[in-house]
DNA sequence: AGCCTTTACGTCAACAAGACGATTAGCTAG
DNA sequence: CTAGCTAATCGTCTTGTTGACGTAAAGGCT
């Protein structure tokens, strides 16, 4: 290890890529986004959309415009955060290739479409990955493990609930993505009391909206708190398993 | 953007490095961990201990060997978590340089030494580092700033302050922990009652230890519990900035 | 034995949270 | 029109947690 001065060639040899976790909720189920493979290695296997990073680009840049080439999902309202990076060394057969992962949430969307490197986009019940049903290609049943986990936590004492939610909505519809994240049910009651009470989480709209049957709920609209207090803590409800925890 | 099978070889130019945010509290103040540069770029300036990712190793075992190289710190006690990753496309004069950031908590260490590519290693004060009064090498300034959030954060919600304790440790030990972090005052008997009731968090030892003045002690050790519940709140706390150092 | 210091335990009031009853506001069936 | 259905919202009660702060215990020192 001596001190050369000047770039080190040996060093320069790798690649960087990204990964989009892209979760939502669709028919009541927490779902993850993936695309089939239309490229060499893993071609026709479902795998996280990404891809590489240009030489002149930083890595949230590339993570959206991957999401957008691959998924047609472009919307400037997409939550979108790093997870972190995997960095084995034989994780990648085309060689060292380390890639930064990304979790973005989305509220429920038209399906997407494929894009150049994919042949095609869908939904998949994060369940169905998690519990080795679903195969995806590289490393990345971990990094959708991790980003399930992470989304996990963050509910608790953040809002990115409404990340999961249209730019409106109702008490039920939040209440809604903490059941189906966490795979508990939530007293309505206390839910609306608690969520209510925290400062600058959500801001009513004034309108209410009618459903087929019921009580017309009142919509809301995120507040600009970002994180949540106080916090709303797993711990205390009571421990309903979710099917999940694979491989 | 055509879809080539094999190896992209115009994306394999970028090299990966790993920099590391070593925490700890030294004469009741958060301090941080920081090596005077031997080489160029940058050389004499203070920056993270760090250094590239070898052609074959992962991204922790980089950041424990370049610890370990440049700082003498290689106890395998030391807690270490992936931080995120920086990957502006500027940040590095030498070329297209990753970084993937780590933290570090350590207990209060003797003084580290210098290494292979640091002149030298010492603990500097976390606020003089984000005052600007010290000023860091690439974006490490920027690092330094994330690193310190989320040690903070995760006082609150993880055992993580006892990773500022050394092996056995008294209840007053780990309450400063909090208070120096936090920069708050905190009460030692609410303290007290609300960290043994939470399970888990501490083990008592049975020993005691006897100070210069006042009654013994009680010794703790930590306990098998890595996540806190219920949470240390720092938003319930009052707003009380602690007298610090200087600045 | 007093005195000082620090640790440990106790009490009380305010408040947050879980359980759950009751009311409200829309719809639809008769 | 009214009864009945459903979902949303509000209220009550009880329990547990928290902040404020008083008090006792256990050392050394003079």
């Amino acid at each position: 290890m001596a001190a050369v001065s000047g770039p080190q060639p040996q060093f320069f040899g790798m690649a960087v890529t990204v990964d989009v976790v892209v979760l939502t909720i669709r028919d009541d189920e927490l779902q993850v986004l993936l695309v089939e493979r239309g490229v060499e290695p893993f071609r026709g296997a479902l795998a996280l959309p990404g891809g590489f990073i240009g030489p002149d680009e930083d890595a949230e840049p590339a993570a959206r415009r991957e999401l957008a080439e691959e998924t047609a999902l472009d919307r400037g309202g997409l939550y979108l955060e790093q997870l972190r990076t995997f960095a084995a060394p034989a994780r990648d057969p085309r060689g060292r290739v380390v890639t930064v992962a990304y979790l973005a949430i989305a509220p429920d969307l038209p399906v997407p479409v494929g894009g150049s490197d994919a042949r095609a986009a869908r939904w998949q019940p994060v369940w169905s990955v998690l519990s080795g049903h679903v195969k995806l290609a590289f490393d990345h049943l971990g990094i959708v493990e991790y980003g399930v986990d992470r989304a996990r936590s963050k509910l608790e004492y953040t809002t990115l609930a409404t990340a999961f939610c249209p730019e409106v909505f109702t008490m039920t519809e939040l209440r809604r993505v903490y059941e189906v994240v966490w795979g508990v049910s939530i007293d309505a009651r206390n839910f609306h009391r608690k969520v209510t009470n925290a400062a600058d989480f959500l801001e009513p709209t004034g309108e209410r909206r009618v459903l087929e049957t019921g009580r017309p709920a009142a919509l809301y609209r995120r507040g600009p708190a970002r994180t949540l207090f106080p916090p709303m803590l797993r711990g205390a409800f009571p421990p309903v398993p979710l099917a999940d925890s694979g491989a």
